[in-house]
DNA sequence: GTAGGTGCAAATCGTTTGCAGTACA
DNA sequence: TGTACTGCAAACGATTTGCACCTAC
């Protein structure tokens, strides 16, 4: 289950950050989509209904909904900086490469390989960033 | 086993591109480093001893070697257009945070993971991207 | 009331492109 | 010799910063 806006607000709250209506609005702009969106993308989407928000407002807000972990940065999708919302638990990506859909997948345990690879080649291994790219149902079925 | 300078040479070849001392330059500049180099980087170390050549030259040279596989686009350690040199078969990399190292790894088999995700998510999976991010052996060492 | 947030414009950074001259095959 | 390559400078797009004003708490 992903964030909720409303869980969202509750948290940038938490850690002192306000809740202004601009923030609620990119908020509301990235829980509603099933896409990763990039900064630009959210800004157009924004600028529809709320033509006084400036591109350097979403970009701050990304910073800080990135550094809360409430949003995930993609990156086999395209653009290095694009955005979707994110789940509270461990979790990797599965991208649509034609529609830009992101689900998200759990479950797969890569301590394992970790374990192996600490072993060998003597790393301290602190993360690791893993996406699937592909096409999803809609888009096969598409021309 | 890595690309030697003398491979990527003749691979250049085979597919009609020119061998210029530049992109020797540059060829021998990513072949004998172990880290992961952005363009900015290659062209300062290309840079001392070839004052003459540009930053173009090193983003032209850097797009012909990414098209023909010789080098990996790395995404998990800060910059998102860094690169290292390729190995001929598939495989992944294990990065250094603290000073870049890049280690290759193969024979983890995404295989399962794939089709059971393909299989849950109906995505027709194309590919992936994993990297895992840590401390090599000398950096845990240092203060 | 005040610290933090916003919006504008300008600065900055990384990357790409046009073009005239140069050099590899 | 001819085509591909290079280097410069300029253009470009994305992101960041300075600053004056504004607003959520």
């Amino acid at each position: 289950m992903r964030l909720t806006k409303r869980k969202i607000a509750t948290i940038l709250r938490q850690h002192g950050y306000k809740l202004t209506p601009q923030r609620q609005v990119v908020i509301q702009a990235i829980t509603s989509s099933q896409d990763h969106l990039t900064p630009a993308a959210i800004y157009e989407k924004v600028h529809q209904d709320h033509p006084n928000i400036g591109l350097v407002t979403i970009y701050r807000t990304l910073e800080i909904l990135a550094e809360l972990e409430l949003i995930c940065k993609l990156h086999a999708g395209g653009s290095c900086r694009s955005y979707t919302i994110s789940t509270p638990q461990h979790h990797h990506h599965l991208i649509c490469s034609n529609c830009g859909t992101v689900v998200d997948f759990t479950g797969h345990n890569l301590s394992d390989l970790e374990q192996r690879l600490s072993k060998e080649s003597r790393f301290r291994i602190d993360g690791h960033l893993l996406e699937f790219i592909g096409l999803c149902q809609a888009c096969q079925k598409a021309p």
